[in-house]
DNA sequence: GACAGACTGTATGCTCCCATACAATCATGG
DNA sequence: CCATGATTGTATGGGAGCATACAGTCTGTC
């Protein structure tokens, strides 16, 4: 679970109870659970409407760049193709997006919104502008900024640490979008 | 996955491309993808010694507070005690820590941590100083404070949208250490 | 034109976690 | 004492994702 208080103050039991936490992983692990914490939040919003965060962002990207084949939707999604496809399966099942078959290219299914799936576009809309001015009180947008620059630092040590270069032009890039509208 | 490029710079195909991502989720989104990479990367480099992200944090904790039962390891790493028993049973079958009975109560197993598992927790703490040293690179120490101060802020935040009010002494507020220490 | 290689979507098995339900055990009020 | 409630650890079913393997299809080269 990520829902953790911020600063629990005063322990009943030990005093000195502040600072223990795991021996390694401070910034680094307030970061990931802030994330989690994140996630959930989004989960709580969308349940209301029957959707969680993947298939919302799935289902919004659908909306907002017509029809597409799934791979296409997968890298910009950051996932591999089969939990993609699975995602498109149960969007399906909802009756808001369709597949239809590509006249140029018999393998590929072109994924299509349906009126359904953009009245749904529109509410997960809804949903996230809400929700994000909720996370944002407090955090003027020049801290937003620089938390961005940092992350955006931290991700590309994170891809010197494991791929030993950073991917100049890799087939999964999209999530790198940094905050320039409010 | 996470492993994204930072500014995938020009693709080849729209020219508009760079900012588009979703439509909605702008700094969390990058967030929650940084937090992945993290994830993955501590991953990568626990992988050799045989351990995963989650049971060497297990293991350290462990190791660093004496014997303790798994409920409270699983408050203190923000899990269920279900998923916490899963990752004794692994643990102890890699022979790193061992369940011993409580004298004082026959429902409760206390995890204590093996000679094995004291050199796999030193090993576990030398990656985690490097990798994060690596992480850290090219990041002041002054911008990882401002970094934890906004996610403090930010997890606070969701505490409030979710639960209504930020749980003041909850039964699992672990995680949250800030940096206060080179 | 035919064939090797690349690509799309899917199926399968794996990991990791949660939420619920459950048996065993403690703790407390009468 | 003993019945009721709380707590510990576990079993089970589910969700979500990945990596691999696979069949069907396109594409480039000879």
């Amino acid at each position: 679970m990520g829902t953790n208080a911020t600063a629990n103050g005063s322990a009943s039991s030990a005093p000195s109870h502040e600072l223990d936490a795991p021996p390694w992983l401070r910034v680094e692990s307030t970061l990931m659970a802030t994330a989690q914490a994140i996630r959930e939040a989004y989960d709580v919003r969308l349940a209301p409407i029957g959707l969680t965060l993947s298939l919302a962002s799935l289902l919004s990207y659908i909306a907002e760049f017509g029809p597409v084949n799934q791979t296409r939707a997968a890298e910009h999604l950051g996932q591999g193709r089969a939990a993609t496809g699975a995602q498109v399966d149960r969007l399906q099942q909802l009756g808001l997006i369709e597949r239809r078959p590509d006249p140029d290219d018999r393998r590929v299914w072109m994924v299509a919104i349906t009126p359904a799936g953009v009245a749904k576009a529109a509410a997960v809309g809804e949903i996230d502008t809400v929700l994000r001015s909720e996370l944002r009180s407090g955090i003027t947008r020049e801290e937003r900024q620089r938390l961005a620059a940092v992350l955006v630092r931290l991700q590309s040590n994170v891809a010197v640490a494991v791929h030993g270069v950073q991917p100049t032009a890799s087939p999964l890039p999209p999530n790198t979008t940094i905050e320039e509208r409010p």
